[in-house]
DNA sequence: GTAGGGTTAG
């Protein structure tokens, strides 16, 4: 028997009003919920944001349960990720052998997907009867967004062999998958699905198209697909921007920028990010702070994905204090920021700040280092020659405090070997790879090669360079690396066999270039490069330089180039290393006095190291060399990485 | 109800 409806309302006369429900007591709650039709307080409680009351009435009301009121349930729970709470509402159709039509269904994958227990969505997909395209969708979005490509492709194919077409918003989740050059085949099919179901270039689905071939590698495919878009925004600017700075178009990708900002498009983070990767390649320190102020002008909310990238630009273009400068300005920090940092003052060869900011990270015990974070620190130390150091925080990750336990993986192998290597623990660095539980890779080889040429370590040399002309018999370095360890033993018929055996290979070798950054224009340098317009300036000042430093005791390091010449001719070729001419220029366009830097996109022959610590002694400059590896900041003939790179 | 671009390491 209920209560006179008339006795309760008097007591609350607020009872009406579903904001006040959560208010009363059980005990009244459950008197009066057979006063309201069916479903419409839970939906009026969902619509306020009381997850907790809609539960209560949802058991309450029991079999009374209907669409409208699990649409809401499942919408709150949506929004608010709330994932236990959904489970309930999903149990709660179960055991009320509520029958859901397919949207509730797709609405319970939505849940899932977006709370992140996939296996769960997948469940409720299988075991429908008819998904319809949405609920497809949604399961491959979910896929894609985190990196299940295989699954997302799989699943596509599974829903076409279903019958079910796909539509705009399943080729853009879908084509996400198809990154790499091995998802290019399936890209390529995906496209022409595209084509054939004849609804257009929609704009989701062309940002999508033009990322995959641009992750693939196929810029101009890339290219092409963004000059047929039927217009443009932020996001396929950004995609084809992110493509050339991917792949190492940094000009090309700046020009893309120059030009969204001559169209008056609106930036956004991912912008932003994208145009610094490029500005990082290109080492152009005056560019980037430029783009810094337009942010800050700009007024966008920090996000800690932009900051990254401020910090890694500044650190890549020379400006690791810069870097810290940001890093210290922000209120919340991802592991990502600690690394980036880590590295930057790596690649600096500045180890005692990487020790020391690795020691606040742990203290500060906000993020939890990953495998990334211990190999900034170990190759940290390692160009910091903080060798024991380096050593101890391997023996850490194996035997650590539980807090940062990471599972060494070959690269952080290759950091011990590079570490022992640089003490001139040669053999130990070998015995060390030959007891490694994974396979050395070709990296690990290189650097123990390194290491011989370092040493003088003839013996380990031979041995390494017999592996890494097995595995990679194309790559000139290696045969570099030995013919300067033959040189400096003085073995010159070893020399001579090796150089018949690279003619027998025909080695060859990415050609090496070197930029200056000057009034935000980049000039580009190549091996005997003649496209300069100063160019016969510069091969004077190349030459001009090479006399005076000779005069403080400078000596060619012929071993350096691989060419079976006489070594007049030898001297000849290592004076148009893109490295000398980019030195020569820096020192010809800038103030007397003022440091230059340098990048090259190689590591930086034996010779040209010599060339610039005697330019840097006999010039009184700074110059700073960025190689592929880090950073040489050469001043008064010495240099920071000690001769060890 | 479902969709596109981004940061560290190698």
């Amino acid at each position: 028997m209920l209560p006179k409806l008339t006795t309760i309302f008097h007591i609350y006369p607020k009872l009406f009003m579903t904001n006040y429900l959560h208010t009363l007591t059980p005990q009244i709650f459950h008197q009066i919920i057979p006063y309201y039709p069916p479903n419409s307080n839970l939906k009026n409680l969902c619509t306020n944001g009381q997850l907790k009351e809609a539960l209560l009435a949802m058991t309450i009301e029991g079999y009374q349960v209907k669409f409208d009121g699990y649409d809401s349930l499942l919408t709150l729970c949506v929004n608010s990720k709330a994932l236990r709470e959904g489970r309930r509402v999903h149990a709660h159709m179960i055991t009320t052998r509520y029958c859901p039509p397919v949207y509730l269904e797709t609405r319970i994958i939505v849940l899932y997907t977006k709370c992140d227990v996939l296996v769960d969505a997948r469940n409720v997909l299988d075991r429908m009867r008819e998904p319809s395209v949405v609920s497809w969708t949604a399961m491959i979005s979910a896929y894609s967004k985190r990196g299940y490509q295989l699954e997302a492709l799989n699943l596509f194919a599974k829903m076409l062999r279903a019958g079910t077409p796909p539509n705009k918003f399943t080729f853009a989740s879908v084509l996400t998958s198809c990154t790499g050059a091995c998802g290019l085949n399936h890209g390529r099919q995906v496209h022409s699905l595209i084509v054939k179901s004849n609804f257009g270039e929609y704009i989701f689905v062309g940002s999508s198209l033009l990322d995959m071939y641009a992750k693939a590698g196929n810029i101009r495919e890339a290219r092409g697909v963004f000059e047929s878009l039927p217009e443009r925004d932020v996001v396929s600017c950004t995609a084809i921007i992110a493509g050339y700075a991917q792949l190492g178009y940094d000009e090309e990708a700046l020009d893309m920028f120059r030009q969204l900002l001559r169209e008056g498009l609106e930036s956004n983070y991912v912008t932003y990010a994208s145009v610094l990767t490029a500005l990082s390649g290109l080492a152009s320190l005056d560019y980037g702070k430029q783009v810094h102020n337009r942010v800050l002008r700009s007024e966008l909310p920090s996000y800690v994905v932009l900051q990254n990238s401020f910090i890694d630009m500044y650190s890549k273009c020379g400006g690791v204090t810069y870097s810290r400068k940001v890093f210290d300005g922000m209120s919340e920090r991802s592991v990502i920021t600690w690394n980036a940092m880590l590295v930057g003052y790596g690649k600096h060869g500045l180890g005692q700040e990487v020790i020391e900011l690795f020691q606040l990270m742990r203290e500060e015990n906000q993020v939890k280092p990953d495998s990334v974070t211990f190999m900034a620190v170990l190759s940290g130390c390692s160009h910091g020659g903080l060798v024991d150091e380096g050593l101890k925080f391997f023996d850490e990750m194996i035997d650590g405090p539980n807090a940062d336990r990471v599972r060494p993986e070959v690269e952080h192998y290759g950091c011990v070997v590079d570490l022992l290597g640089r003490a001139g623990r040669v053999e130990n660095a070998l015995e060390f790879i030959k007891k490694m539980p994974c396979e050395p890779t070709t990296a690990i080889w290189g650097s123990l090669l390194g290491a011989c040429r370092v040493h003088s370590n003839v013996l380990v040399g031979k041995f390494v360079a017999k592996r890494l002309f097995e595995i990679e018999p194309e790559n000139a370095g290696n045969y570099v690396i030995l013919s300067n360890l033959y040189a400096l033993a003085g073995r010159w018929e070893d020399l001579r066999v090796l150089r018949e055996l690279m003619k027998e290979k025909s080695v060859t070798k990415e050609p090496g270039r070197s930029w200056v950054n000057l009034d935000r224009t980049v000039h580009t340098f190549h091996a005997g490069d003649r496209s300069h317009p100063r160019k016969e300036e510069i091969m004077r000042k190349v030459v001009e330089l090479s006399v005076k430093i000779k005069e403080a005791g400078f000596v060619h390091n012929l071993s350096c180039v691989l060419h079976d010449v006489d070594d007049e001719q030898k001297e000849k070729i290592l004076l148009n290393h893109s490295e000398k001419l980019a030195i020569a220029f820096g020192v010809m366009s800038t103030p007397s006095g003022r440091p230059i830097t340098v990048v090259k996109n190689l590591r930086v022959c034996a010779d040209c190291h010599d060339f610039a610590k005697f330019v840097s002694k006999v010039c009184e400059r700074e110059i700073s060399l960025r190689d592929s590896n880090r950073f040489h900041r050469i001043l008064g003939g010495v240099c920071s990485c000690g001769d060890y790179w």
